[in-house]
DNA sequence: CGTTCAGTTGACTAAGGTCAATTCCCGTGG
DNA sequence: CCACGGGAATTGACCTTAGTCAACTGAACG
């Protein structure tokens, strides 16, 4: 039933059944529909997530517009990490973009486990560091490639499907520009 | 003697003298002249810095360029972060701005208090969220703000007197323009 | 069958990039 | 003390590319 975020848990940190055990009755399933929000701009968040099924989608809203600076995929952690750890308000929304299946525990709890084991310690250091080193990666590419060798760089690097599976509009905000450009981009680079 | 360190240590973990201990005897002073390296691209690094005097930068190459990412200024750590987690050789050059103090120990004797004390596991975990809420706020600003907006952001969150101190031309690939356009910017909103 | 929304395309604008010349600043050496 | 050299910053002319606005197409869905 949990084997799949048992799984990707055991990729970061050597766990026991002792201390999987110590997560194990916290976790809860839940079913999100197209559309639906896991957690919302301007509200404490306290959830993890492990998407099961689906894909969602995380997003900011500035001048009125909703930019879409991140994606979900399945076996994948989401949640509003900041707000979690800060404690302040979201200001990021995260929303489904399919009917998505989640594996839901308490960040609270996640922070006893933290506390109290030190193995569980370990994987919120390393689940930090992977974070950290997945937005160093993307910074870089914002301040030294053009618009185009982003789109470049992001089909080469196709590992997470962004391109197949999201809607182009989310992916030109992923990528900085704008939907027409990135049309445009897409036309330009097919007559190579 | 090491108070500056041991106080920010302090403002992530509360150690007890005996866990400070555990690290003392592995700190070193070191000085670098301006210029100098601390670490350098191509090279395994196994060393965190923590800036007593001076400043650095922290920067890639790409298409034969210096692309400057990052400052570091008094009581912040300094490393090639990335390199000494992954073990890979690191990416990046950090480079003395201005002559520097640093309090420098080994990465391996870090990673080795992570393993043997759940408040040390703990700062390394504070850390990482630290570097990765700091990464995300500047990722946002770059998909998010223009060029001229990022530049008046950075003077009005003042915190780290990047402009003050830091060469123009530096600056702008923080921002992630040229130095001519950067030069413009600053010519357009001065006379606002 | 009509509404809606994503994606494309065209015309135009705005802003940053590029290249080059010039000025400014600062340190060094005559 | 002044002259020179070198790098940083500014400025101008021009180019390239993304942004904006709007019209149009096409697919999806009720």
């Amino acid at each position: 039933m949990f084997e799949a975020l048992k799984q990707q848990i055991k990729r970061f940190v050597k766990i026991s059944e002792a201390e999987w055990q110590m997560l194990e009755p916290h976790l809860k399933t839940v079913h999100l529909k197209k559309h639906q929000n896991f957690c919302k701009e301007g509200v404490k968040a306290n959830e993890v997530g492990f998407v099961l099924k689906g894909m969602l989608r995380h997003y900011y809203t500035r001048h009125g517009e909703e930019k879409t600076t991140y994606f979900y995929f399945e076996n994948h952690f989401v949640s509003s990490y900041i707000s979690c750890i800060s404690g302040q308000p979201s200001q990021l929304t995260i929303e489904a973009l399919s009917d998505c299946e989640l594996l839901v525990f308490p960040y609270s709890k996640m922070a006893a486990l933290f506390e109290q084991n030190l193995n569980w310690q370990k994987f919120g250091r390393l689940i930090a560091e992977y974070l950290a080193i997945g937005l160093e990666e993307r910074m870089v590419g914002l301040l030294t490639l053009s618009p185009e060798e982003r789109y470049l760089e992001l089909i080469k690097s196709n590992k997470t499907k962004i391109i197949e599976r999201i809607p182009q509009h989310y992916i030109a905000n992923y990528l900085g520009i704008t939907p027409v450009s990135m049309s445009r981009i897409r036309n330009r680079v097919s007559k190579k």
